[in-house]
Formats: structure tokens, sequence, C-alpha cells
DNA sequence: AATGAATGAGGTTTCATTCAT
DNA sequence: AATGAATGAAACCTCATTCAT
């Protein structure tokens, strides 16, 4: 922690704080507690509260997204990418509810605010992209179907996030990323016969 | 609305406000206007604006399962039910997206209080065991293949709160409903050869 | 209770709240609940919550009045009536509290309006008189030293309002009124050698 | 005023206002103003109103302690200390008032908060003993008659009382502190014959 | 750069009072 | 005469933000 930039570590109070207790009841005081500097030293690093919410959504998708393209680009395959995508995803879980409910506040809080909503929706846009284009891999490669690959990486998003969500209800602590070939197995083969 | 209970009216109000901005940016004055009412009659129906939220989730739950159960028990076949059950959820949209971000507002609001956790996990469970019968019927009569009904389940969430979310960050005013038997063949072939 | 004029049930229950919780933490339905009508009813016995302290206040010094001109009026010494006064007020204890405090409330609550002052105050001098007409029987009749007669009475005054006050210091639920005998007799006699 | 901690600034302002208006008529935003500092401020050096009482009432009393030993041990006779003691108590008039009408205040605002009337009643307690010493010391010395000594106390307490109370009721602004001598006189011959 | 005491805008909530029935 | 649903003024309290040190 020493090491770490000042803004990194309010950053990552922040993150931590907004995600668990939603923006309105994170107080600026505690999280520069948690970040170990005073109440005034946030606001030398960011404009005013919101501005740091802005901050970490960005912060923290930036971090999924690169420990998501480290994670897949390894792979050749799509299968394996897809494979490995899911599996970063169920591992990665307490982020993914993390960053899921950033997403949910920023959509709140900023509803009416253009450009914030400009930059979610690019944001998400590129991490779907990034999902679109293993399906299309495969899709060339011979691998999977041919679909619409944007439906078709839909459903790997959905699937994914199905499990998160429902792990998230259900207050459990880590998911086994061991499920992830059931999943994209389900995924590939459907359910019908 | 005149007729309308005054209790419903605002619990509408509510719901809607609660779902747009969030709980800490809606103002009792303003969901006691759009209600029609003075500020103070709010509080003559709820103890307090927590409780008010409460009590939006759970009406806005069960309308949502009204819905559902008589949009699907008109069918027979695990499809048509499956089918109608997505049609039914995109022809919702705007509710889906009131939906979700009430029960998210509820995750972070409530967060630390067990018994509204408990109940939040039962409603939830309760929507998904439906889809989880409805699956069940589809391999008992073999319609669908045998596999995890549960994971099958969890699939079809997925997939069709994928369409919603997405629709929600591109800011999409209704989505077409025969969108659903794209989806749902998907689904049930899958998108692997 | 059920002959009682509607306005003294209403009095009455108003008197008890007052003086136990204050003005302010007796809310109005409460008191009209226990007086067994409805809040608009209040209303229609008295202008509003200030009156009805006010009211109040009048009520209770007249009920003690009575009840002491009685009790008095039936010895002829002044010894047996400053007597009977002192055995009166430690036997009606805890109307003796109630009246205290509903005086101390009056004084706060219309401290700057004249004319409720002006009334508290002839009603407790006419308390004080009645006192001071009974030392200064004593002093014409020889019982009791030729002194200030007023002061007299403001000692004697002093010596039963500081039993009250003390018992009720103290959560005390009655006051034996045998110790009447013992005050007075310090009263008389002093405590000097 | 200047150089006095904040703190104490605003426990005076509040004295003033609670013993004046009484508690609810005295606004938060008022006291703050009073003590020259913004509504905001109070809170950081009191939790809340509730709490402002509180302290108020402990200050109060540990002020007229303090003022009473002093005056009180510079003399050696049970009598100099008994008229040295009523003549604080008359010339702290304005200061007695308030003192009593905070004790009310206190006994109706905490009626049913059990630590707070423990408090109370401790403190009034130490009060009285300190009465009880000062004729205890008459007795041993002989300038006293042997009596009770708690009801001599009483009794002592209960003519300065009727004084101040008088006083109080009468809105006179100062009592002449000349009178100590003839109350107290009066208390040590008694008016009997 | 860092602090934290002070500020005051603004929202929730209470409850005296009204008035249609 | 009696009711009690509805009102809205008013006050407590919180906490983001500032700024002197």
């Amino acid at each position: 922690m020493e090491g770490m930039d000042k803004r990194e570590t309010i950053l990552q109070a922040a993150s931590r704080a907004f995600a668990t207790k939603g923006f309105h009841d994170s107080k600026v005081e505690e999280i520069a507690s948690v970040a170990g500097v005073a109440k005034g030293t946030v606001y030398l690093y960011f404009k005013d509260k919101s501005t740091l919410l802005y901050e970490v959504l960005h912060y923290t998708r930036e971090k999924y997204k690169h420990g998501l393209e480290e994670e897949t680009e390894r792979y050749t395959t799509a299968y394996d990418k897809l494979l490995g995508y899911t599996r970063f995803h169920l591992a990665q879980f307490p982020n993914m509810v993390k960053l899921h409910k950033l997403n949910m506040e920023q959509l709140t809080k900023f509803h009416n605010d253009p450009s914030s909503r400009r930059r979610m929706k690019d944001e998400q846009e590129g991490m779907m992209d990034f999902l679109t284009q293993i399906v299309q891999l495969g899709m060339d490669s011979g691998e999977f179907r041919t679909v619409n690959a944007r439906d078709a990486a839909l459903l790997c998003w959905g699937a994914m996030h199905a499990n998160v969500h429902w792990a998230m209800v259900n207050e459990v602590e880590e998911i086994d990323s061991d499920r992830a070939e059931g999943i994209v197995n389900l995924i590939l083969s459907g359910i019908g016969k």
C-alpha cells in the first residue's frame, strides 16, 4: 500500500465504499479515513464527490479490461478464449459484483448527464465488442455455427452475468471457476434436442 | 388515476422515482407531488422513506410476477411458455429496467439488513423457480435435452436480462418483442456446431 | 367518568399529560385518545393547544384552592389550620408535583405573554394571601410571634414545597402526611437554641 | 467572551435559552447564533439537542456548587455559613431561577430516562448533603438545637427557594441579599412563641 | 501538499390544525 | 356535535465543501 499513488489509494477506498453502500451512504470522510488521508486531501485529487465516482468507474472498468485481455490473449481457439473469459468472470466474482453495482450507481446517479451516459455506453460497448470478436473468431474458424455474432455475444454475457447475479443475491462468498466449463458447454450445445 | 387507491398512487410515483434517480435523489416531497398528495400524506401510508422503498420493491415484484404467470399459463408446451416468458420480458422492458434498478437499490440500501436481504432472496428465488419449472417441464415432455434444470434456467434468465441490460445502457425506448423468437432459438440450439 | 363534562374530561387528560411529559411532548391526539374523544373534538372546546394549557392551569389551581379551603376552614386555631394546610399538601403530593410542573411549564411557555404572566401572578398571589392570612390569624390570636406575616408565610410555603420537591426528585410514590406535624413544629420552634 | 472555549460559549447560550423558553422553544440555530457559531458547529461539540440539555444541566450545577463552596468555606460558624449560603442564593437569584427551570425541564424531558433521573438525583442529593452538613455542624457546635438534620436542611432549602420562586413569579429583577439575615433568623427562631 | 474545524444548504419527519362528511 | 384524513410549516440533523493554518 505504501508505495501506491495516493490518488489510487483513494480510488480503491472509494470503489469499495461505493459498491458496498452506494454513493450517498459512502461518506467522503470515511473514504478518506480508509485511504489513510484527511478529508481535505480527497479534494486535492478530485473536484468533488461526483467526480470521484466518475473516476472510480473508469478506473474499475480499465482494471477489469486489462485482466480480461491478459486472460484471453494467451489462448488461440475461440472456445478456449471463451472459456478463459468465463473462468475469469467467475474467479473475479466479487469484483464483478462491484463493477455491476458501480454501473448501476452510475446509471442512476448520472441518469441525466449525457456525457457520462455516453462514456458509460462507450466503455460497455468496448467490453461487448471484445466478446463479439471472440464469437466472430469462432464462427470464422468453424468452431461455432454461423449466427448473429452480436446476439451470440449477448447470450454469453448473459450467461456469465446470471451466475454472478445469482451468487450476489445469495450472498455467496466465491464462485468455483470450474463451473465455467459447464456454462460454456451449455451455451454451445443449447438446451434443445 | 382517480379511482385508484391513494396508497397505490404513491407506490407508483415512488417506484418511478426510485428507479430513475435512485433512493437518495428521490425527494419525498417530489414523490408526493407526483402522486398528487401533500408531503405529510406519504407518512400516513408509510412509516418512513426506507419503508416506502421496501414496499415499492414488494409491490413491483408482485406486479411482475402476476403479469408473468398470466402470460405463461395460457401456453402448454415448454417452448411456448419460454417464448411467452421472453416475449413478456422484452415487451415489459421499461418495467424490467425499473425492477432491476430497484433490486440494485435494495441491495445497496439494505445491504446490512438481514431481513430485507432474506426477503429479496426469497422473492428472486421464487422467480427463478418459476423459470426452472418451465425448463423442467420441457425436459420431462422431451422438448428439451436433459441438463441441470437450474443451470438451464440461469442461461434463460441471463439471455433475457442481457437484452434488457443492453437496451438500458443504449437508452433504447422499447424492445421489439419479436426478438424473443431469435433469443429462444439461440438458447435451444446453442452457438456451437 | 361517564357523566362528566366532555370539556372536563379533556382538561384532566391534558393536565396529566402536560405535567408528566411537558407541553411539547404531549400530543393533542394522545390527549384526545385518553379523554376518549377524537382529535378534532378537542378543538371544539379549546381554540388551540396553548389555550388548552392555559385552561388546564386555571382548572388545576382552582381544584387545589377548593381542596385547601375545604380542608382549612374546618379548623379554628391558626396552628390547626396550618397543620391542616400542610397535611393536605403532603397528602396531595402527586397533585402538588403536577401543579408545580404545570406552573413551570406556564412560566416558560408563556414567558413573554404579559396577560398570562399576570394571571399566574394573581392566582399564586391568591394562594399566598391565603397562607398569609392564616399566619396573621395566629399572630392576632397570640399563637405566633409577631413577625412579618408575609415572610413567615413564605417560610411555611417553602417548608412544604421542599418536602414535595424532594419527594419528586427521589421518585417517592407518596408522602406520609403524618410528617406534617414535625414540619409545622420545626417552623414554629425554629432550629436555633 | 473571545478567549472562551467554544464549547463553553455554546453551553452558556444554551443554558440561557433553555431556562428562558424551555427546551422545545429553544431552536438550535438560535442558540448557535447567540454563541456566534453556525448551526453545524453545535453538532461538533454535542451529539444532539438532548445531549446539549444534559450537558447544560451538569455545567450549570457544577458552577453553582463551586460558587457555593467558595462562599461558605470562608466562614467557620454554622450560622455564618448558613447566612453566606443564603446570601449567595439570593445574590445569584437569576441563576437560581435558571437552575430551577433547567431542573424542571430535565424532570419532564427525561422523565423516563433512568440514567438521567439518577444523575439528577445524585447531583441534587449532593447539594442537600452540603446543606445538611452545615446544619449538623451547628448542632455539634451547640449553635443549633438538636433536631433531625435532614429535616432542618429541608426547611432551610425551602426558605431560600420560596424567596427565589416568589421573586421569579413577580418578575423581580434582583433580590436584595440583605434579606438573608431576616430569613435565617426566622429559620432559627421559628414563628411560634 | 496536507489538514480538519467550521459552515449552511437542504431533506426527512412530526404534528397542530383544518374541514368535508 | 363529532370525526379523522389530509395538510404543510417548521426544525433537527447530516455531510459535502471550503479555507486558514
